[in-house]
DNA sequence: TTACTCTATCGCAATATTACGATTAATAGC
DNA sequence: GCTATTAATCGTAATATTGCGATAGAGTAA
């Protein structure tokens, strides 16, 4: 109890709950979408443009890393960040496909 | 602590993260799935589709009810759910401007 | 009414997530 | 070496999520 059964799931749904869940969180949220805006790469400014805290803007990243969204340079005592752009792409593809499912026929009842 | 910080996103930061959210558990893409593949309605068929004990699913349609992407009929004893299609098109649209955003300038460091 | 079926809700235990202060590690500049 | 800057990690508190047994509620059928 308490813990997601992830093994009675295939691994297309299981995948499809991972992507999302990053995706979860307006912080996480607010970081791509900074990301995607400064196309440059960016360092700690996320600090100052999100609201959180460092060691809290670090975890969010780190999840964000850890799901290959997001890379990570170092650049002398700061790193930079940028989308990881092969990777949003099959990330693109696989929500897509969940996302454009069809109703075949339409509803009788409901 | 422990709490998300929402009121420090805008609007449409939090309602992709509230999307994300209901589709960050595989039970729920599942049970999403199920209902676009069996396009009449389903009831309890979840409970045996899923392997997951009956207050579980119901407690994941609660969820996917609550934000309007599913909607239940009762039918006798039985429930009838399926897919509200205008409120899935709705969420299609926000999901899909945030995943289709694009990176006008390609980076430099990374 | 009684018995049965199906779904929702309650209550709890186990686990996960979020946030941040304090600290550590790594680099740059002197 | 020392100091400043930046980011990662540790540890912990607060809250949220997941799962299910037990129970309640609502409808059907006899």
């Amino acid at each position: 109890m308490g813990l997601t059964k992830n093994e009675i799931f295939n691994d297309q749904q299981n995948q499809i709950a991972l992507f999302a869940k990053v995706f979860g969180h307006p912080a996480r949220v607010a970081i791509l979408q900074h990301l995607f805006k400064i196309n440059a790469c960016v360092c700690g400014d996320l600090v100052n443009e999100i609201g959180l805290a460092q060691p809290t803007i670090s975890q969010h990243l780190k999840e964000l890393k850890q799901l290959g969204l997001v890379k990570g340079n170092v650049e002398g005592t700061s790193v930079c960040y940028c989308i990881h752009e092969e990777n949003w792409n099959i990330m693109k593809t696989v929500m897509s496909e969940f996302l454009n499912q069809d109703l075949t026929h339409k509803q009788e009842c409901c």
